[in-house]
DNA sequence: TATTGTTATATCTATTTTGCTTATAAGGTG
DNA sequence: CACCTTATAAGCAAAATAGATATAACAATA
């Protein structure tokens, strides 16, 4: 009985992705390390998972402590175990990752100042995957650990799902014009799309519901608002 | 520095799902186990991660050892965290998925007993997801922990790679008929396929080179045997 | 109040993709 | 050599998609 308490364990963390929208572009929130290794340079949040939690619990205690988010949808990415990967030792990553609007980091930004929302820069097109890296102040800024490459990760999985679950809304508030679905859309995706065929793709999947509202503030025509109508299929057990 | 070696940490294990086909129907790789919990049940292979070999050396060392499998392409699937998930304590199981024809299993089934070859049962239509279970002498058997989840989630994973991946191939020979193609599209997505369509949708892919062979042993007109003319967009990565 | 600039939305057509049917070909078997 | 069954090819209608074009709506300006 427990036979495994006579070898060496590794240890076990979760950071975490978070992701949202700025100017039309996807950003993730960055940590500056305050501790060795990499002090000093921008990491993806994260912890290590305690004995009495499970990976589930630990990804929403960072999520609640890191970032102060709560009540948003989160997904399993992928668990990273290269032996190197970590200078301090033999460290085990589990990775998560979460879509949220911006509105949702206000809080976390006002209270922490060493978090920051930074541009996502992708080299790669559709099928191939690589790492991604982030922009900081303009020039390009190197992430600590493999984090460049969980990063990369999670781009290719949020293009992979992006054409038949939900995810883009996540990234949107309650209310959003058609507008706005299709500029995270090409943001995920990295290409342009055709606005009427999008238009009508999107209506057709009979997830929108038109509010009758419309954009305030805009100088032009302004488009009609709509809010998903079905938050039953939600993207749980993965 | 190293503080994470003041914590108690959980156990690492890698559990394996091994698949192939048998009779136009998915069947997984299963061992009997003969230690408590859950002696005497049938459980997928799986092992501890040691302190010196990465998660995914791990997963090959297990493959090797418990299957006799070499040169199958493997992928990571998920990583099962719950406290409760194996009555020993604290573990943490790292899960992997391989597809291989059925004639990769024929030295491991002669040099181990303990090892069957499962056709899996999946009580739930495309979206949805589930657990999975096996049947074993035509009765449904039990798994052990929580590897019908793992199992469950396989199956999702793979309906939802079938159609932009080439996984369908790794369960094949290496020359195979179109029908073949078709039967391993059918067991995976659970739905019935029109078969001039899936001809053509196969052949447009560019993927399949006509090897002017046809297959032998057929009652009536023998099917042209074709092979993958592309080995270079491998499934690295993820 | 009319005009203009810009974007939203609706409509229409051509093209591609898909589902299905029908016809023909190619073995084996008796 | 008829005939049974499956493979393959060809054809056609329905559906989905891309793209272009036309019209509508609002704000700002004159």
């Amino acid at each position: 009985m427990k036979m495994f308490d006579d070898y060496d364990k590794p240890a076990v963390a979760v950071d975490l992705v978070l992701m949202t929208m700025v100017d039309a572009r996807l950003n993730v929130l960055i940590q500056r390390r305050n501790a060795e290794p990499f002090a000093g340079q921008w990491a993806l949040p994260g912890g290590f998972v305690q004995i009495n939690e499970s990976l589930d619990d630990a990804a929403h205690r960072i999520l609640k402590e890191k970032a102060r988010l709560k009540n948003v949808w989160i997904e399993q990415l992928y668990t990273f175990g290269a032996l190197e990967r970590d200078p301090r030792g033999r460290v085990i990553s589990v990775t998560y990752f979460a879509l949220a609007p911006t509105s949702a980091f206000a809080i976390a930004k006002a209270d922490k100042d060493d978090l920051y929302i930074a541009p996502i820069e992708i080299a790669w097109s559709d099928e191939t995957g690589g790492p991604a890296s982030v922009v900081y102040e303009g020039k390009p800024a190197a992430l600590a650990f493999d984090h460049e490459r969980i990063l990369g990760m999670t781009i290719k999985r949020l293009r992979g799902k992006l054409h038949y679950t939900k995810i883009a809304f996540s990234l949107l508030p309650t209310k959003f014009t058609l507008r706005d679905l299709q500029i995270v859309h090409e943001a995920i995706s990295g290409s342009p799309l055709n606005k009427p065929a999008f238009r009508r793709r999107m209506l057709d999947t009979g997830w929108l519901n038109a509010t009758g509202e419309r954009e305030t503030a805009s100088a032009f025509r302004p488009a009609e608002l709509y809010q998903l109508n079905d938050k039953s299929t939600s993207n749980k057990g993965e």
